[in-house]
DNA sequence: TTGTAGGCGTTATCAT
DNA sequence: ATGATAACGCCTACAA
């Protein structure tokens, strides 16, 4: 076999051996599982510690069936929105006895379907959070990825656990604010294509449009970098008030007109999704539709432990975002 | 066997079987290796693709002793520091096929040893970024999880590739800056006390007191909100400057000072180390230094890589940070 | 309580 | 070019 490092490894049967017990009993005693005679376990654990015993994840995995793993998979990891996801599933599954391993698939729905069957080949359960993966690619994937958890994605009549979030509900809720203080032109800087949540927001806002109310939509992307390119041409509009797709977004729109010298809110209103931890503490703080973000953690752990423990999964659950009021909107300066 | 899951999994003994070819002739066509009849390597590859067959990558990696899998571990995935080292090192890695795991201790150093060795037992190698354990517990690590790498943080007499960053030069040149604008009281506010990092600021910058610079201390810890948090007290000192430990507290005290009306640069000028993305984008723009983070993942993977394939490793390498000078420092207003 | 042996799914050596 | 077969390292019925 060609065993590509020459660090030969201690196994199971060398501190078997040099302990004068049978591997079994040196399994026994590394799971602490039955029982064995308090004195031999003893000698097993000194002799595993001297030898520098490490029993091979790979090997257990195998034989158990089993690895102790369970993959996130998010669109971008820059973005704290997903690192607040991950968060909550962390520590819930970390009190449980997993670790969460993360795969970033960096906005690109092909790698989506490579990463994520690749992924869960050498994990118990995964979670796909916010895929950017089409429609009909999801639907063909998911048999092979179960246990599987949706966040941030519901696919009609497909059967897995779903966690989610009513950005058409968030959507109208700034639509009414912005409406409120006398906006009657916005700009909304739209996200990736690919981004299902982008199409809600974005669907949302324009079943809003009417007489007091004018879109515009701009192309923009969804990082900070983006928002930040953006916000002039936002701005050229005539729009009073600004939609980023998500708070990165509008962040980088708000930190472009400060740079500017444009008043916010004064000028421009600005408008993210999310609530990151830095929405608050911008000048001026950003007014944003807050979303639960560990909370989806949390959720999705739930309803990935229950297989996993041979439990029917809990039903889908959808959270109704809040809106956060802040100092980037305002009235309009007419 | 108790298996949890009750999927039987599609095995290459089944694909050969429905075939009529051994497991060897499947396991060729697979990996595309070895020469096998072009029509038979059709049958086979239709024969599995209709039985959804996927290797085990549990298997595989028992088989050949090799994941294709390297980790890398890091303090805080949070910090966009470590996310930009995250990324140069998955670009140079996926070039060469490799898949690139992320653990987070979370600022916990008690974590550390446990999290790294378990993770090396599931990849090839391993890359430890400014990792907080202390110096005789990183030596008895470091031989249970080679192919290693450390970014960040040396070890005199450690035989271990190493990149790292000369702090040290950075915080002189940052004292120098502040001192030509006239300031002579400053006040640091400091990382967590396990960072190696931090302390090489605190020790240039202690050994930078004399007649013409005072130095007031703060505890604070490594995160925006603890920045945030501390920049009232750094006032009350009555230093003119203030040093955060990383940027995401520099920009955290920025954003103390801003929300309670203090001036920066005139009444407190602000600076950090890193430079990550935001420090450009924030009102005023962040003075910091700037460490080349991806160039950091670049040669953390040359580094790893070389041993991956039988090589030796390159030596050492040192980035000298260079000072960005923006908006958040100026002359000392008096 | 402890040992024996078969199997987890794949690869690679060695015949054919 | 293809097919047996022995590892890889571990776990767990089952036997003792």
């Amino acid at each position: 076999m060609g065993r590509p490092q020459r660090t030969r490894t201690v196994t199971i049967r060398d501190v078997a051996r040099a302990a004068g017990v049978s591997p079994a009993t040196v399994s026994r005693v590394m799971n602490g599982q039955a029982k064995v005679a308090a004195e031999l376990a003893q000698r097993v654990q000194r002799v595993a510690g001297s030898l520098g015993y490490r029993p091979s994840a790979l090997a257990q995995g195998l034989a158990t069936g089993r690895t102790g793993l369970v993959a996130i998979l998010v669109p971008d990891l820059g973005n704290p929105m997903f690192q607040s996801v991950l968060r909550g599933i962390s520590r819930a599954a970390n009190a449980q006895g997993y670790r969460v391993v993360v795969g970033d698939s960096h906005e690109t729905p092909g790698e989506e379907p490579v990463l994520a069957r690749e992924t869960r080949l050498r994990t118990d359960g995964l979670v796909l959070c916010s895929p950017r993966v089409a429609d009909d690619e999801l639907c063909e994937l998911v048999d092979g990825l179960r246990p599987l958890v949706l966040v941030n994605r519901q696919v009609a009549g497909l059967d897995v656990p779903t966690v989610w979030v009513d950005y058409a509900a968030g959507a109208r809720a700034v639509v009414a604010h912005l409406v409120g203080l006398g906006h009657r032109h916005v700009a909304y800087l739209a996200g990736p294509t690919a981004s299902v949540s982008n199409r809600q927001r974005l669907d949302t806002l324009r079943a809003c449009v009417g007489e007091r109310f004018r879109l515009s939509v701009l192309e923009c992307g969804s990082m900070h970098d983006d928002g930040y390119e953006a916000a002039e041409r936002a701005l050229a509009t005539g729009a009073t008030a600004l939609i980023g797709y998500n708070d990165l977004v509008a962040l980088g729109a708000l930190a472009w007109l400060q740079s500017a010298g444009v008043a916010v809110p004064g000028r421009m209103s600005v408008v993210g999704f999310d609530d990151i931890p830095f929405a608050r503490y911008t000048n001026p703080a950003l007014t944003t539709v807050a979303v639960p973000q560990e909370e989806l953690g949390l959720q999705a752990w739930a309803r990935l432990s229950a297989p996993l423990h041979g439990l029917p999964s809990p039903g889908d659950v959808c959270f109704t975002p809040r809106l956060e009021v802040r100092a980037s909107t305002g009235p309009v300066c007419g």
